[in-house]
RNA sequence: GGCGGUAUCGUCUAGGGGACUAGGACGCGGCCCUCUCAAGGCUGUAACACGGGUUCGAAUCCCGUUACCGCUACCA
């Protein structure tokens, strides 16, 4: 039984993007499920585009998504000795040969071709000179490109996700594997590169299964052993179109910004492209999606990343993951809005953790949980307007009402919920007034808000003396009001 | 243009010749619960791209059309 070895191989050239971290997730399920390795290979051969920065944001956001790669970091740029001397033998096996047609010649040549036919291939004129000359432009340092010798027949592979794709090759010309400066084109790296790391399983997006069969021709002509491939659909924004910048957020670090948990983010994105199969329960944890996955359950069709549904399942792993593990998150999050300090949530301790589960049924994202905490931590509320305008409709009215539960509540023999509840029914009886009615007003006066947990949980988390000032406080600003408005 | 890939509710998907009156989830609507908002429970809405075959029978197999995507570079 040999181990599964797979990589994902990102060219840094911007942060790391859904498609891309969807695409590393499948790689490391794959091996982590069949006990295999996860390589990462950074393709840093275009170092016009390639940023260092850029390298750190990959490295960030797998390691936020948890997705953690076997064996160290592979760079492609410190390859390409390795790239040149497989150029090389090709060359001497006859695999490949010497073009010596300039860029410039050719562009005009595929120019007048697509005018008069259509399609353009180049047509081997290189193949057809004699190893004297090409000696003697090599030595003369004429500057030339090493084409690909494409053979007669049919490139095809079983693929993964696909099953048998077959390509004619006609249709694929001698292509370039090194360019005039002796660089190597991509085709080339990624063959040499994979074969050098061994790799039996190239899962990757499916727009590279065009380039699959001229990596096929690479190996052969190398004597590699072929890999398995694994082509993946596509992710795409709303509107059906390839995910980009248009579509807002699209690079996991935003979604990490915006209080999307890391276990969301793999649970989202393993569901879309794959499936366990039958029905079977769409939250799950990383350890489930592990044991679950298999390449039998991946899809062909592109995805359309909904944010509705992302958001959705955050609130679902917001209420199943351990309290203590969202502590240190939420308070990051909090502290990070300026309403208390993480060492001042640690030392609230229960009080803490209890705010938290309140709070994170009615959260999407941590930001939310954040948001609404406010009112529990800062010193004075602010008062909402939309909330005012609806509950404090009558600010006389809402006056009495708020100013009849604080001389109640000030009268309460205990401050617990029972105690509270029984407190308040009273005075909504003596005033003839429905509880809402009654905690309408009193929670715009406590919380500033519309919405907030329930009137005792909100009472017993404020305690006594906040909520008895935040009451009175309340039925100065609603007199004001009243004359105001009068 | 050539070549390749794909096509089930708005979205993610189940299903792979008869069990389909096409199932689940998100969203949206309704009801229940209820002090608000959520959460939860129940429920409604909504799909096999089109056309031909094959077959007793097609969402499922075949062919074509259409649409979308990718490749067709000395980009990756």
């Amino acid at each position: 039984m040999t181990f599964p070895r797979l990589r994902f191989a990102p060219s840094p050239t911007g942060y790391l993007h859904v498609g891309g971290a969807r695409t590393a997730l499948f790689n490391w399920l794959y091996a982590r499920k069949h006990g295999g390795q996860f390589l990462l290979r950074v393709e840093d051969t275009d170092k016009a585009r390639s940023t260092d920065e850029s390298t750190r944001a990959i490295f960030e956001g797998l390691r936020w998504l948890g997705l953690h790669w076997d064996e160290d970091v592979v760079f492609q740029a410190a390859n390409v000795s390795r790239h040149r001397a497989d150029v090389e033998r090709m060359l001497e096996s006859g695999h490949a040969y010497r073009c010596f047609c300039s860029a410039f010649e050719l562009d005009a040549r595929r120019k007048q071709a697509e005018a008069a036919e259509g399609a353009f291939k180049y047509d081997r004129r290189c193949d057809q000179l004699d190893a004297a000359e090409v000696a003697r432009r090599v030595a003369a340092g004429d500057p030339h490109v090493v084409r690909f010798r494409v053979p007669d027949g049919a490139t095809a592979w079983t693929d993964l996700v696909h099953g048998t794709i077959s390509f004619p090759n006609k249709d694929i010309e001698d292509f370039v594997v090194l360019r005039s400066d002796a660089t190597p084109i991509y085709n080339m790296a990624v063959v040499s590169d994979d074969v050098a790391m061994r790799i039996t399983l190239v899962m990757r997006g499916d727009d590279h299964i065009s380039n699959t069969p001229k990596q096929i021709m690479l190996y052969r002509a190398l004597g590699a052993d072929l890999p398995e491939f694994a082509h993946l659909p596509m992710i795409h924004g709303a509107d059906g179109k390839k995910l980009s910048k248009r579509h807002g957020a699209t690079a996991v670090a935003d979604w990490q910004h915006e209080g999307i948990l890391p276990q969301t983010m793999v649970n989202f994105l393993a569901l879309l492209g794959w499936s366990p199969g039958g029905e079977f329960e769409e939250v799950m944890s990383i350890d489930e999606l592990v044991a679950s996955f298999d390449a039998d359950g991946l899809r062909k069709t592109a995805a359309v990343f909904d944010v509705k549904k992302l958001e959705w399942m955050n609130g679902q792993h917001l209420v199943r993951m351990p309290l203590a593990d969202l502590a240190p998150l939420a308070g990051r999050t909090i502290a990070a809005a300026g309403l208390a300090t993480e060492q001042e949530l640690a030392a609230r301790g229960d009080w803490y953790l209890r705010l938290l589960d309140l709070l994170r049924v009615r959260a999407r994202t941590v930001d939310d949980i954040a948001r609404q905490a406010r009112p529990f931590l800062v010193q004075a509320v602010t008062y909402d307007e939309a909330a005012a305008a609806k509950a404090w409709k009558d600010p006389a009215d809402a006056r009495a009402i708020v100013a009849a539960a604080r001389e109640a509540l000030v009268a309460a023999p205990t401050w617990d919920a029972a105690s509270l509840e029984e407190t308040l029914k009273a005075v909504g009886e003596a005033r003839g007034l429905a509880t809402g009615k009654l905690f309408g007003p009193m929670r715009v006066a406590l919380t500033g808000e519309a919405n907030s947990p329930g009137m005792f949980d909100v009472l017993t988390l404020l305690g006594r003396d906040v909520a008895i000032s935040r009451l009175t406080a309340a039925e100065n600003e609603l007199a004001r009001r009243a004359e105001g408005g009068a």
